[in-house]
RNA sequence: GUCGGCGUGGCGGAAUGGCAGACGCGCCAGCCUUAGGAGCUGGUGUCCCCUGGACGUGGAGGUUCGAAUCCUCUCGCCGACACCA
C-alpha cells in the first residue's frame, strides 16, 4: 500500500526525480578554488563485501545529513567516497564458491550494488573523486608511498613467527586462526614458523602518536584512551645481571619497579630467548627444551583462563644481583614474552602477582621488600603490588617506595649497571601478506644486490589477473634486478589492506593526479579532515595507522597538518534481534526494500530517530511508522492545509513565530552536535504546532508561509527528497540543497511567560505562569499567595528561599 | 585481570544539578468513514482514601534548598585490551 492514498505523499514518485536532478546539477561536487570556507566531511569508506544493510547505512546517512547541512550553511563541502577493495573476504568468497568467481569480479560487483544502494537512499558524494584501492591508478601510489617508507628506513624485512597451516602449506592471517586451528582445517593445529616479513617501523613514531593525542580534543575520550593503551608507554630501568661462571655474559632485564630489586629471588627468560640454549646446563637441557617446545605450541591455543598452569624449568645457571651480590637461579618460563622489554625478567614474587604464582607453583622463595602501610601482616595468597616503605634493601631501607625507585634508578645509572628506559607495547607493523588479493610490494630480490626497490618509473607493479598465489606464478615473480640486470625474484608478498586505507583521504583531494599520490597544495587546502565519521571498531588500528602515515608524510614535507582528522565521531551499531546487524547473521534490513515500501526519506529519518548516534540501537520493524507519518503530516500541512478541521486551539500567530524560531535554534544546535534524534523530535513538535495553528483557525498569512518554509528547510538535510519537492511546490528559489540555512532571531524566539515551579522543601507544590525575568520579591509574594503554599507556612516566613529566575522558587520552612 | 561504556514506562528514547518520562512506537476508548495497515480527539509509570496525594530513573549510602544527573560502595549487561614485568 502506498502512503500516497491519504496524504498525497508519494516518495516512490518524487525520490528518483530529485536524485536525477542532484546528479545532473553536480550538487555535491567540491570546487578546489571556491572562495567559501572549506569543510572536509569524510565517512570511513566501506569494504565492499556484499549489499549494504541499514546497519552500514547509518554511517552514510549521518555523513550525508552533515554534508547537506554544511553546504546550506555556506561551506564548500568535500564529501568523497571510495572503496577499500583489497582484502581477504574477496578471496574467501571465491574459495567458497569453488574458485568460480575472481576476487576482482566479486569486488567490482559488490561496489556496483553498494553504489546503487547509496543512490536510492539519496546519499550524495562527489563521485568524480571516487577511489578504489584495487585500481592500479590507486595502488601504484600505495606502492610509491611504500618506497618512500623504504627510503626513509621505515620499511624493513625481519624474521618473524607467523601462523602456518601445514595442510594448505601457507601462511594464515590472524583472523584465519580459530582457537589455534586453521579455519579451513579445524583438525590440524596451526604451526608457528619463522619467516622473513616486511614491517613498518611505527614504533619510531610511538612517542608522537601518543603525545599528539593531546591535540585531538575533538575526538571521543575513549578512542584516545584506547590508542594510548595500545601504544602503552611505560617508564622503567634496564639492568644487567652478570651470569655466574660466564664472564662477560650478562642477562639484561627491564623493570618498572626498581624499588623491588632487593626482592629478586630468581630470574626468568622467555622460551625464545637466545640465552636459553647457551645457559642451560647439560643435565637440564632436555627439560628446558621440553618447556620451550610446549610453550611454542601453547602460544597458539586460546589462553583465556587466568588459572593456567605455568610452564617453567630451571636452566641450572645463576645470575648475580648487581645490587646485593646474591646468586639467584635463572629459569625459563612461558609467562615471559620475548616481544616485550628485553624478553627476560627479574622475578620479585613478593610484589608481582605473576612472579608470585610462578614461585608458588615451583616452590621458589618469596621475599618482602616493600612493607604495606597497613602493617607487616602479609596475605599468603597474593603479592603486595602497592606502594609502601622499602625494607630488607640495605642502604635503601626506610624510605617510601616511590622515592626508593628513583634512588635505586640513580644508583644503577651511577654504577653503570643499567639505565632508565622507556618501553612500548606497540609493535612494529607486520604488513606482509602471503595473499593474492592485495597491493604487491614493489621490490625485487637479487642475489647480488639484495633487496632492490622497483624504480618509480616502473610502477605500478601490476597484480596479474590470474588468480593464484603470486609465489606460484613464475610469470609474475621472474624479474630482472633493476640495478645489475641479472635474473632476480620479485617480491611475492602483498601489503596489509590497512595500508591502502592509511592514505585514501589524501588521494580524494586530487584523485586524478597522474604524477604523484596527491597534490600537496590541494591536500593542504582540504586537510585536515574536519569531520571523520565511522565505526568504533576502527578506534585503534585504522586511526593509528592513518595518523602514522600522516606524520611520515609530514616529515617528508608532503603535508602540513600534524594530524589527519580534526574531529572524530564514532557511531554505534544497529542491532536486530539482540545481535549486531550483519550479513553472516542474516538479520540485516535491506535499504532497497525499505525505500520501495516507505521511501528513502522515511528510512533516513528512522535511522536518525532511532537513538543517540554514538550508541548502539535496536532496530524495530514497526517503529518506522512514526517517520512515515511525520512525512505525510508535513506533506499535508504544506499541500492541503485546508484538510485540517478548525476545532479550536490557542496557537496564536505570535506563538507560531516563536515556536518556529525556537525550532531553528534547536535543530541547528542538534545538527552541530550530532543529536539527530532530538532534531527529528523538534521537527515533529514543530509540525504538531503548525497543525494546532490551523485547527485554531489561524490565517495562512506571511507568518504561516514563513513557518512552512522553515519547516521544509530544517528537515531538508534529513529528508532531502521531500524537502526538494515541497520547496519547489511552495515556490522556493533554486534547489533546497542550495538554499541558505535559516537564521534564528533570538528576540522572536524568546518566551514572554514562563512556568515557575513553586517548591516547598524541594517538593513541587504549585506551578505559576509568570512573566520572564520576574523579580525575587514578586516571585516570593506570588508563591506565598498560592493556596497550597501559603497553607504550609501559615503566615510564617520561610527560613530560606532559593530562587532560580524563570525556573523555580524553593521555599524551605 | 586491566581500561572504558551503559542501566529511566510495555518498547526506542528525552531531560547532564531545578516540572522525570519530550518526541515516537505500541496499546485503550471515542469520532469519522461502503473498511484503509488511513485520518481526527482523548487517554496511557505504579499505588491510594482519585477536583487531590504518596511513591518512582538497577540497589545501598552520601553531598545539596533541590540528584536520573555529582561522590562512595554494590549488582547487572556490553565493549576493547589481555601474562606488557
Amino acid at each position: 500500500m502506498s502512503p500516497s492514498r491519504h496524504s498525497g505523499y508519494a516518495p516512490q514518485d518524487i525520490e528518483p526525480k530529485w536524485q536525477k536532478v542532484w546528479a545532473e546539477r553536480g550538487v555535491m561536487k567540491a570546487a578546489d578554488d571556491s572562495l567559501k570556507p572549506k569543510f572536509y566531511n569524510l565517512v570511513m569508506f566501506p569494504y565492499p563485501s556484499g549489499p549494504l544493510h541499514m546497519g552500514h547505512m547509518r554511517n552514510y546517512v549521518i555523513g550525508d545529513v552533515l554534508s547537506r547541512f554544511k553546504r546550506m550553511q555556506g561551506f564548500e563541502v568535500l564529501n568523497p567516497m571510495g572503496w577499500d577493495a583489497f582484502g581477504l573476504p574477496a578471496e574467501n568468497d571465491a574459495i567458497k564458491r569453488g574458485g568460480g568467481v575472481h576476487p576482482e569480479d566479486w569486488t567490482r560487483g559488490n561496489i556496483a550494488i553498494a553504489k546503487q544502494q547509496l543512490g536510492i537512499m539519496g546519499v550524495l558524494y562527489d563521485w568524480d573523486r571516487e577511489v578504489t584501492t584495487c585500481d592500479p591508478a590507486y595502488y601504484r601510489w600505495t606502492q610509491e608511498l611504500f618506497l618512500l617508507m623504504h627510503e626513509r628506513g621505515l620499511a624493513h624485512r625481519m624474521m618473524s613467527p607467523v601462523n602456518w597451516c601445514p595442510v594448505d602449506k601457507t601462511v594464515l592471517a590472524n583472523e584465519q586462526v580459530i582457537n589455534g586451528r586453521c579455519w579451513r582445517h579445524p583438525e590440524v593445529e596451526v604451526e608457528k614458523r619463522d619467516l622473513e616479513q616486511w614491517f613498518l617501523r611505527i614504533t619510531e613514531y610511538a612517542d608522537r602518536l601518543l603525545d599528539d593525542l593531546k591535540l585531538l580534543d575533538h575526538w571521543p575520550e575513549r578512542v584516545r584512551l584506547m590508542q594510548a593503551n595500545w601504544i602503552g608507554r611505560s617508564q622503567g630501568v634496564e639492568v644487567e645481571f652478570p651470569i655466574d661462571g660466564h664472564p662477560g655474559e650478562s642477562m639484561r632485564i627491564y623493570t618498572t619497579r626498581p624499588d623491588t630489586l632487593f626482592g629478586v629471588t630468581f630470574m626468568v627468560l622467555a622460551p625464545e630467548h637466545p640465552l636459553v640454549e647457551k645457559l642451560a646446563v647439560q643435565s637440564r637441557r632436555d627439560v628446558v627444551r621440553q618447556v620451550v617446545e610446549a610453550s611454542r605450541r601453547e602460544r597458539e591455543i586460546d589462553r583465556m583462563s587466568s588459572e593456567v598452569k605455568r610452564l617453567g624449568a630451571p636452566t641450572g645457571a645463576f645470575a648475580v644481583n648487581p645490587l646485593n651480590g646474591e646468586k639467584v637461579p635463572i629459569w625459563v618460563g612461558d609467562y615471559v614474552l620475548i616481544t616485550y622489554g628485553t624478553g627476560a625478567i627479574m622475578a620479585v614474587p613478593g610484589h608481582d602477582q605473576r612472579d608470585f604464582d610462578f614461585a608458588r607453583q615451583f616452590g621458589l622463595p618469596i621475599r618482602e621488600v616493600i612493607a604495606p602501610p597497613s602493617g607487616p601482616q602479609r596475605d599468603l595468597y597474593k603479592a603486595y603490588i602497592g606502594a609502601g616503605v622499602v625494607v630488607n634493601s640495605g642502604p635503601f631501607d626506610g624510605i617510601d617506595s616511590k622515592t626508593g625507585a628513583e634512588r635505586i634508578a640513580d644508583f644503577i645509572e651511577q654504577k653503570r649497571i643499567g639505565k632508565r628506559s622507556v618501553k612500548y607495547r606497540l609493535r612494529d607493523w607486520l604488513i606482509s601478506r602471503q595473499r593474492y588479493w592485495g597491493c604487491p610490494i614493489p621490490v625485487v630480490h637479487c642475489e647480488v644486490d639484495g633487496i632492490v626497490a622497483v624504480p618509480r618509473e616502473d610502477l605500478p607493479v601490476l597484480l596479474p589477473r590470474e588468480y593464484r598465489p603470486l609465489a606460484d606464478n613464475a610469470e609474475f615473480w621472474r624479474a630482472k634486478c633493476p640495478k645489475c640486470g641479472r635474473d632476480a625474484r620479485r617480491e611475492t608478498d602483498t601489503m596489509d589492506t590497512f595500508i591502502d586505507s592509511s592514505w585514501y583521504f589524501l588521494r580524494y583531494t586530487s584523485a586524478h593526479d597522474k604524477t604523484q599520490p596527491f597534490d600537496p597544495e590541494l591536500a593542504n587546502h582540504w586537510m585536515p579532515v574536519d569531520q571523520y565519521t565511522g565505526g568504533i571498531e576502527h578506534a585503534i588500528l585504522h586511526l593509528l595507522y592513518a595518523r602514522f602515515f600522516q606524520k611520515v608524510l609530514l616529515d617528508a614535507g608532503r603535508v602540513d597538518a600534524t594530524e589527519p582528522f580534526a574531529r572524530l565521531f564514532t557511531q554505534g551499531m544497529i542491532k536486530r534481534g539482540g545481535a549486531v546487524m550483519s550479513k553472516s547473521k542474516g538479520n540485516g534490513v535491506a535499504p532497497d526494500d525499505l525505500v520501495e515500501r516507505d521511501g528513502a526519506d522515511a528510512a533516513r529519518i528512522y535511522e536518525l530517530f532511532i537513538g543517540p548516534p554514538d550508541e548502539d540501537a535496536e532496530w524495530s520493524d514497526a517503529a518506522i511508522a512514526g517517520p512515515v507519518r511525520f512525512l505525510q503530516h508535513v506533506w499535508r500541512l504544506v499541500e492541503s492545509p485546508d484538510s485540517f478541521e478548525v476545532t479550536g486551539s490557542d496557537v496564536s500567530t505570535t506563538l507560531l513565530r516563536r515556536r518556529v524560531h525556537q525550532a531553528i535554534r534547536k535543530v541547528t544546535e542538534d545538527y552541530e552536535s550530532f543529536h539527530f534524534n532530538t532534531a527529528v523530535a523538534a521537527l515533529m513538535e514543530l509540525a504538531n504546532t503548525l497543525q494546532k495553528f490551523l485547527q485554531g483557525g489561524g490565517q495562512r498569512d506571511e507568518d504561516w508561509q514563513f513557518a512552512v518554509r522553515m519547516l521544509v528547510l530544517l528537515m531538508n538535510p534529513m529528508a532531502p527528497h521531500a524537502g526538494e519537492e515541497l520547496w519547489s511546490r511552495i515556490g522556493g528559489t533554486g534547489l533546497a540543497a542550495d538554499a541558505a540555512w535559516p537564521e534564528f532571531d533570538s528576540a522572536a524566539a524568546a518566551e514572554m511567560d514562563v512556568t515557575l515551579v513553586v517548591q516547598v522543601a524541594g517538593k513541587v507544590r504549585d506551578r505559576l505562569t509568570v512573566p520572564v525575568g520576574l523579580s525575587e520579591e514578586k516571585a516570593l509574594a506570588m508563591a506565598l499567595a498560592s493556596e497550597r503554599v501559603g497553607a504550609a507556612f501559615d503566615g510564617r516566613k520561610p527560613s530560606k528561599v532559593v530562587y532560580v529566575p524563570d525556573r523555580l522558587i524553593n521555599l524551605v520552612p
